[in-house]
RNA sequence: GGUGAGGUGGCUGAGUGGUCGAAAGCAGCGCUUUGCUAAAGCGCCGUAGUCCAAAAGGCUACCGAGGGUUCGAAUCCCUCCCUCACCGCCA
């Protein structure tokens, strides 16, 4: 009983949610764009991948069918509302209107066909057009997956380590971290943050809002963690993406993947004035993500969790002004690095490794001994209007516009932590951690 | 969880079946008056889709969402969502 009431609540919500969707079809690409410039989007889109052709295509040939179908119903509905204000004239002057009435009426079944086809037309359109992604910036470099991503920053050195080790294995000696116990509790993928751990963690977080707020011109924002499904829409995780969140609910709240979700979109729906613009939140939260279809991969330790720490960085601004804004939010990030003395490389997305909605995306990647590798701690991403479009969020200016967004981590915790276990690793087995830290921490080395 | 009240344009707020896309006010834009400021007067002022090569202009849809009744729905009916208030419970 439970249960298919639960789902019968998911399915009404998702119908609803679709229609009105299908209502607007200022979302994702401009149809325009798409309408105007259908070789120059193909060409871009082209970049990113194989399909994508025939989808613009298929979305085209829907977009004169659809048109069409309007176009014949709107003149049916106008001369519906004609008839009907000629009946209200007869009935207000005493007179017969049942012939225009018996008129009208005998139109209705094909009004009624000509309305579900141009819906139908619409929602198909619009499907389609959701899996269709955001069109990559003219600058950024073409390639087919993430060998293809060049490096164009690299900052300090990889550190000197007698013998790295592993920072779990860093971690369990000098009691910070408890895993059996978490997989006790929550399963695999979970972290247990105990002791000094556990303060390492919260000195951290403290470090990462006070940098961006105090220094960097962020305002500080704690949002909810539980997020309404609109909302995840309108950022992008959603729907092709659902799999990899978590939902509670019955599907109607779903857990912040990041804090991009809740704090891009406090602002949905509104109508920005642009002396307002910039506006630039740093927000904590917990991010929950069930990595689904990632078992194996960098799964050790910290690297790939189920539940992790981040502070994200969010921008909201004129549309002129979002490649600065990219520059700028990128090296807020970076200064995280640097300030805690961590050998990073920073990279630009190829066209084939970036995310859905971005037109262009750095990577930064803390150098981690023990892994031998770089881990990605931040991704910074200019959306350009593709998230504005899906969350309606506009500016003010001759018309309503769309603002531009952008995110990026500011950092993500657990691979910083990795990061700074694995580099400060001393001989005998002790951590000493960078002079930042020293009065978040309240120490300058972790030890037995 | 219980009870009640509500959701109308950028904002406030009228509107219980027929020129209502929606009064009025505020905000905004333009013009006039004015030594500046302030004030006053007049006009304009929602969003989206669609037709037209384009402009001008026309048409359609939208009063929380979806569905229903009707020739015709902001207005009547049903379902859902959300907000607010009070009570209960609780960190």
């Amino acid at each position: 009983m439970v249960i298919i009431a639960v789902l019968r609540g998911h399915g009404i919500f998702c119908l609803a949610h679709s229609a009105k969707i299908v209502q607007s079809v200022q979302l994702m690409l401009d149809i325009r764009l798409l309408r105007e410039n259908p070789d120059s989007v193909k060409a871009r889109l082209a970049t990113r991948g194989p399909g994508y052709e025939s989808a613009v295509d298929a979305v085209l040939a829907l977009d004169v069918e659809r048109r069409s179908a309007e176009t014949n119903l709107q003149g049916l509905q106008a001369e519906r509302n004609r008839l009907s204000k000629e009946i209200g004239k007869l009935r207000a002057a005493k007179q017969d209107s049942s012939a225009l009435e018996a008129e009208v009426k005998a139109r209705s079944a094909e009004m009624q066909v000509l309305t579900e086809k141009s819906e139908k037309l619409a929602a198909d359109q619009h499907g389609l057009l959701l899996n269709i992604p955001n069109l990559p910036q003219p600058g950024v470099p073409v390639g087919a997956d993430a060998s293809a991503n060049p490096v164009i920053r690299v900052w300090g050195e990889k550190p000197a380590v007698a013998s790295p080790r592993d920072h779990v294995a860093i971690a369990e000696s000098l009691g910070l971290i408890d895993p059996d116990r978490a997989v006790k509790i929550s399963g695999s993928g979970f972290a247990c943050y105990t002791g000094a751990g556990a303060r390492l963690e919260r000195a951290l977080l403290n470090f990462l809002l006070d940098l961006h707020t105090r220094e960097h011109g962020y305002t500080e924002v704690s949002p909810p963690f539980l997020i309404r499904r609109e909302c995840m829409v309108g950022t992008g995780q959603l729907p092709k993406f659902e799999d990899d969140m978590y939902g509670v609910d019955g599907g109607g709240l779903f857990l912040a993947p990041t804090a991009e979700v809740p704090v891009t979109n406090l602002h949905r729906e509104e109508i920005l004035q642009p002396a307002q613009l910039p506006i630039k939140y740093a927000a904590y939260t917990p991010c929950f993500r069930r990595e689904a279809g990632s078992a194996g991969r960098e799964t050790r330790g910290l690297i790939r969790m189920h539940q992790f720490d981040k502070v994200e960085l969010v921008k909201i601004c004129l549309p002129e002004n979002s490649d600065a804004e990219l520059e700028s939010l990128t090296a807020d990030a970076e200064r995280v690095l640097q300030l805690l003395g961590l050998h990073y490389r920073t990279i630009v997305l190829c066209t084939g490794d970036m995310g859905f909605g971005s037109a262009k995306t750095y990577d930064i990647e803390v150098w981690a001994p023990g892994q031998n590798a770089y881990l990605e701690v931040s991704s910074c991403s200019n959306f350009e209007d593709y998230q504005a479009r899906r969350m309606n969020l506009r500016f003010k200016g001759d018309k309503n516009r769309f603002c531009h967004t952008l995110n990026g981590s500011g950092t993500a915790l657990a691979r910083l932590y990795v990061a700074l276990l694995e580099s400060g690793l001393q001989p005998d087995g002790s951590v000493v951690l960078p002079p930042a830290l020293h009065p978040y921490f309240g120490a300058e080395v972790i030890k037995k």
